[in-house]
Order: C-alpha cells, then sequence, then structure tokens
DNA sequence: AATACGGGGGC
DNA sequence: GCCCCAGTATT
C-alpha cells in the first residue's frame, strides 16, 4: 500500500491522513490509483492547500462520498495555514471529515499514540474474539471497550500503529465476514467466537430495508467539436459539487420534463445505478447542436464525473454514433 | 437512534 | 442480488 511506511521510516502525517480519508467506507484496491494520482499532483499538504477546488473535484471524481473532497480542501487550508498537523484525537476530530475512527488512526499511525482505531474489521475481530453477541450498532460501545483493552497490551502499546493495521490486515485477509480463516488464524486460541464455533455469525447486524427505486430523466447535448453540455450540482448533498448532465429531478414517480433546448432529440436507453440509499433508473436523449446554450458549461467528453453520469454520457454518445451510421 | 451519503468487488 | 468496505455529519 504506497501509503504505508517502510519498516522503520518516519510515516508522512500528510500520507497518513490523506489515505484513511479516502478509506473511509472505501476498498484498498479502490483507493490505491486515487492515491497515487493525489500525491503525484499534490506532494505536499501545501500543494493540495493551494490547488483549486475544481482541479481537486476533478481527482476525486468516481470515488463517491465528495463531500469528503471538499472537507479534504478545507482542511489542507487549514494545516498549510497552521504550518502542522494536529497529533492528539481530540484535536484530530476537530478537522472537518475526521471522526473517531480517523482521529484514532492517524495518531496510531502517524504520530505513535497509543490508541485502537475502531473501523469495521476492528469491529469483526473484536466482536469475535469476545464473542459479542448483541447486534450492531448496540454493541458498539461494548467492541470499542474491548477494542481498547486488546491495544492495551505491552506489545500494542509500544507500537500502536503497527498494531493498529496489523487488525486491519488480519480483519482482511483472515478475519473476513464471510467463511473466515479461523483454523490458520494466529489468534484462535484466544478467540471465544472460535471456540464456540459461531465466528461466521458475528458480528450480527441490523436487518436492512429495501432500496427505494427513483426515476428521472437526463440530456446530451454534443456539440461539433465533442463537447457536451454540463451543470455543476449544488455543493452539498448527492453528487454535491460534481458535473452532471441537465436533466429532471429524481424521483419515485416518473417526473414530467422538458428538453433543456429544442433539438432533434433521440432515445438513448435508461441506466440504472445504485446508490446508497435508492436505485435510479435514469432515462438518456440525446442531440447533436451547432452550438451548446449559454447555461451549460462546454466540456469534454472525458471529463471526469460522478460514475452514473459516466453511464449515461457513454450511453447517450453511442445513440449518437449509431445515428450516424 | 436513524438517515444521507458512492462506488466497486466478492460470492 | 446481496453484502461489505480503513465512517462522518446531520437530524
Amino acid at each position: 500500500m504506497p501509503w504505508r511506511a517502510s519498516p522503520g521510516a518516519q510515516p508522512d502525517p500528510y500520507h497518513v491522513w490523506l489515505s484513511e480519508i479516502m478509506l473511509q467506507q472505501t476498498t484498498v484496491g479502490t483507493v490505491i490509483p486515487y492515491f497515487v494520482r493525489f500525491i503525484e499532483a499534490y506532494p505536499r499538504v501545501t500543494d493540495l492547500a493551494a490547488a483549486c477546488d475544481s482541479d481537486i473535484l476533478g481527482l476525486w471524481a468516481g470515488l463517491g462520498y465528495y463531500r469528503r473532497a471538499r472537507n479534504l480542501v478545507a482542511t489542507a487550508r487549514l494545516i498549510a495555514r497552521r504550518g502542522r498537523f494536529p497529533q492528539s484525537p481530540s484535536e484530530l476530530m476537530e478537522l472537518p471529515g475526521v471522526g473517531p475512527y480517523t482521529a484514532a488512526a492517524i495518531a496510531a499511525i502517524a504520530f505513535g499514540i497509543p490508541v485502537v482505531p475502531v473501523d469495521g474489521n476492528v469491529e469483526r475481530v473484536v466482536a469475535r474474539i469476545y464473542a459479542i453477541e448483541t447486534r450492531l450498532p448496540t454493541a458498539r460501545p461494548a467492541i470499542t471497550a474491548a477494542a481498547s483493552q486488546l491495544g492495551a497490551q505491552p506489545a500494542a502499546v509500544r507500537h500502536p500503529g503497527d498494531f493498529a493495521q496489523a487488525l486491519f490486515d488480519l480483519g482482511a485477509t483472515v478475519c473476513t465476514p464471510r467463511n473466515p480463516s479461523c483454523p490458520g488464524c494466529p489468534w484462535n486460541q484466544s478467540c471465544s467466537a472460535f471456540a464456540l464455533g459461531i465466528a461466521d455469525q458475528l458480528p450480527k447486524k441490523a436487518a436492512k430495508r429495501s432500496r427505494e427505486v427513483r426515476y428521472g430523466t437526463a440530456y446530451l447535448l454534443l456539440d461539433p467539436h465533442g463537447r457536451i453540455g454540463l451543470r455543476r450540482r449544488p455543493p452539498t448533498g448527492l453528487l454535491g459539487g460534481m458535473f452532471e448532465l441537465p436533466g429532471s429531478e429524481w424521483t419515485p414517480a416518473t417526473p414530467s420534463h422538458e428538453p433543456p433546448v429544442p433539438a432533434d432529440w433521440q432515445q438513448a436507453g435508461t441506466i440504472v445505478h445504485a446508490f446508497t440509499h435508492f436505485e435510479l433508473r435514469l432515462t438518456v436523449n440525446a442531440a447533436s447542436i451547432g452550438a451548446l446554450p449559454d447555461h451549460l458549461t462546454a466540456a469534454p467528453a472525458d471529463i471526469p464525473l460522478p460514475t452514473v453520469m459516466k453511464k449515461a454520457v457513454r450511453l447517450g454518445l453511442s445513440a449518437l454514433e449509431g445515428a450516424v451510421n
């Protein structure tokens, strides 16, 4: 992992912070290329602080949870002004986008402070070691207390960053959500859930509710230079601050709508995209036009976009190509 | 305590 | 198709 310090080397707090923000609810494999591109573009936190919001949003496009990118900019500028990173968990918690987990992770990994960051991996490992059968999220306080108890071992106190990352690695490779590799686990002799034969049933989670369906229509306008017409979403809320195709609201019932301009509109089809709390079925219409209207931003078709809009643009462009042939 | 907030990968 | 992920902020 490109953010992890070599054995014996001093961790870079900027790398640790950036990676931990990116890794919130996001898998290692997804994060790596984004992290590498960010460090290439902005080698130091002062470089990030000096960059413009739009460039940073563009580099973040596709990674999801876009509020993280806005908080990232604000924090980079704060750190650059102060000239140093906060180190204690309580100070770190004051940074936008840094909660209890990330504060503990940065404090332990970047600054060697003996705290245990409790993420999904650690939650699972600890729930199994102590056979905590209470359902989440009710079990969270008990799990946090048990994690701190583990972190109080002398070896963990001597190397808080290594201990935290070892817990992550154990959760990612051995103590997995399904089919955990208990026979080869270095902690199986200390694991109550293994002794009880219930490791794969823990932690218990609350039942999920079903995902609502919403419908919308989007319009792809293509000019003779191969540019498409986009607009900027509001800075907060879903896909906050990102570019999108113009179109209708997204609602549980098919919304009424008008094309942004009169044109020879063709139906390109419908894309389906799953968000966290609803599924979007977006019907895409496409048209070629001599000049894009002033109220839209003319952008190259490969401009960074959130994934749902990439899908829509691809479908719209393919319909226009098909019409030419 | 519940909900909003993306996207990708595993099975 | 469902579950999960190096969670946080808001209500």
